[in-house]
DNA sequence: ACGATTGATAGGCTTTCGCTATGGATCTTC
DNA sequence: GAAGATCCATAGCGAAAGCCTATCAATCGT
């Protein structure tokens, strides 16, 4: 059995007729009886009826024609669906961020995503840089967004977006009151930090810091960026951060840009190299242009 | 989208390999490629992802290979659906009969058919003659049994099976001692006969009775045939009764032959002329066949 | 590094497909 | 009641497709 002859089938069933079947599916009347003929024949029994007047349809006729469009709809359903997993509109789409990433500017571009591909059923993943680079090798996640690009061979990494790092001191602070302040500015202050043992972006602050030409003098190291703010608020000291963060903290926290030379935190979208799926490639696409209209974030 | 495409698809997901999939399909690998390239084309998708050492399946191949897969049992089932239905194995056999047909000899020929057609859905519809002629040209059954030939041109009607008449007479009755009894005897006798309105059985024993010289003297008239014997066994008289309905009398009655020249009556399987169900067909070549092994039932 | 294996491509041949022309049968119309 | 119209089936021909062998480019394993 042939999808044609379903189709030409069909066609005559609907019309009860070979010659307006036939101009239906823009196909001279020969060729249509001859495909229904070969129908019947491999079937071994008559479908149609005919009297050289009318057509009926024999019992097995009408089966032929429920079942028939069954299957052609059920074509359609299949070519509709692989088509739309194909343009990567439907699927599913795993992310690895950290909270402090996840909670920044990310937040706006998985919006962006969701406006462009409804369907595509995300999943974000909180969690440590590292665990992020094994979910990626292992195919748990598509696509980390992390600060500083992994070395493993089979992952590639695409500049995401620069974020400048800021000062952040109680409104209190004689830090508070200026408009910018140099990094060297700081070797004096009281620290909170992240652990540098799970974050890139603390190792990266610290490396700042020695090339300023001091060691950061640390008075509360916390796992959770979301903690910063209101260990600054309580008068724990100072805290370098990015300058997202700024959006979701109150009025007792100031926040103030490094001059000369503020540091910048690049953000780089890490996936796969061998990568198959559209909805992942689409991401990444809308990501790198979505993200190239505003180089700065925050 | 084409079936053999989509049986190719499926090969090759399958066995991950064009190769060892075109043995499979016993075809070369080329016509394989291109196919598969058709379809990938026609889908607006990859559906492989082929290194020169292996194939993996896309997101989209994913689908395309369930979706495929349902498809094709579709199809299969489809056939064998309308194959079925074409060899008269499944469908609907309306019949037409009345009672005494009914709980007679009809009995057994409908066992003999279900073991034939399991799956034919049968319905017997118990109504009296002219209704079962209505019924006919109306669609609303296939086949009717009935003693006597209809007139009606698109009606085809073929002899089932020939019943003698007996005489059904109570146990105490003098006629009950005899072995055997003449119709002219039977003139001075109370009679119970069915509704001659209603019954071409009734006309027709009314015709024997008039063809032997006498008028018989009803003592009750009755619509069903299923009353008769209660009547007889409390003495209303005697009746000329199908032979087939001793199967299901007690020993209160007595049935004897009529002789010489009994009169047989005769019972006819009648259909549609323009009939195309299989179904009807068959029922009517197995009771033509199986009837014709024993001229006689009851 | 070299042979083996895999999928893609090219060219030729066979089969299938669709078209026009025509035939046989039935219904309609004058 | 006969002629025309209409319908499906058949015949014959040209075009398109499907499949084959031969070959290429890339990769893997020894």
């Amino acid at each position: 059995m042939d999808l044609r002859q379903v189709r030409y089938f069909i066609a005559v069933a609907e019309e009860r007729s070979f010659t307006l079947a036939a101009r239906r599916l823009n196909l001279s009347q020969p060729p249509l009886s001859q495909h229904i003929q070969a129908l019947e024949a491999e079937l071994g029994t008559p479908l149609l009826y005919r009297t050289s007047r009318k057509v009926e349809l024999t019992q097995a006729g009408e089966a032929m024609l429920l079942r028939g469009r069954a299957i052609l709809q059920q074509v359609k359903s299949a070519e509709d669906e692989v088509r739309s997993i194909g343009a990567g509109l439907v699927g599913t789409l795993d992310l690895g961020a950290t909270g402090s990433i996840l909670r920044g500017p990310l937040a706006d571009l998985l919006a962006a995503y969701r406006q462009v591909a409804p369907l595509v059923k995300m999943t974000v993943h909180e969690q440590a840089p590292a665990l992020q680079i094994a979910a990626l090798l292992s195919r748990t996640t598509n696509i980390s967004l992390i600060r500083g690009v992994p070395s493993e061979r089979d992952l590639t990494s695409r500049l995401a977006w620069r974020e400048e790092v800021v000062l952040a001191v109680p409104r209190t602070h004689p830090l508070a009151k200026r408009k910018r302040v140099a990094l060297s500015e700081l070797a004096s202050e009281d620290h909170v930090v992240l652990n540098p043992d799970s974050s890139d972006f603390a190792r990266y602050v610290q490396s700042c810091c020695v090339d300023a030409g001091f060691l950061p003098k640390v008075s509360q190291q916390v796992v959770d960026a979301q903690s910063i703010p209101s260990l600054i608020a309580a008068g724990f000291g100072v805290a370098l951060v990015p300058q997202s963060i700024a959006r979701f903290t109150t009025s007792d926290i100031a926040f103030r840009p490094i001059r000369p030379s503020p540091p910048a935190a690049d953000v780089f979208l890490v996936f796969r190299q061998d990568e198959t799926s559209m909805v992942v490639h689409n991401f990444i696409k809308l990501a790198l242009r979505y993200l190239g209209q505003r180089k700065k974030v925050g």
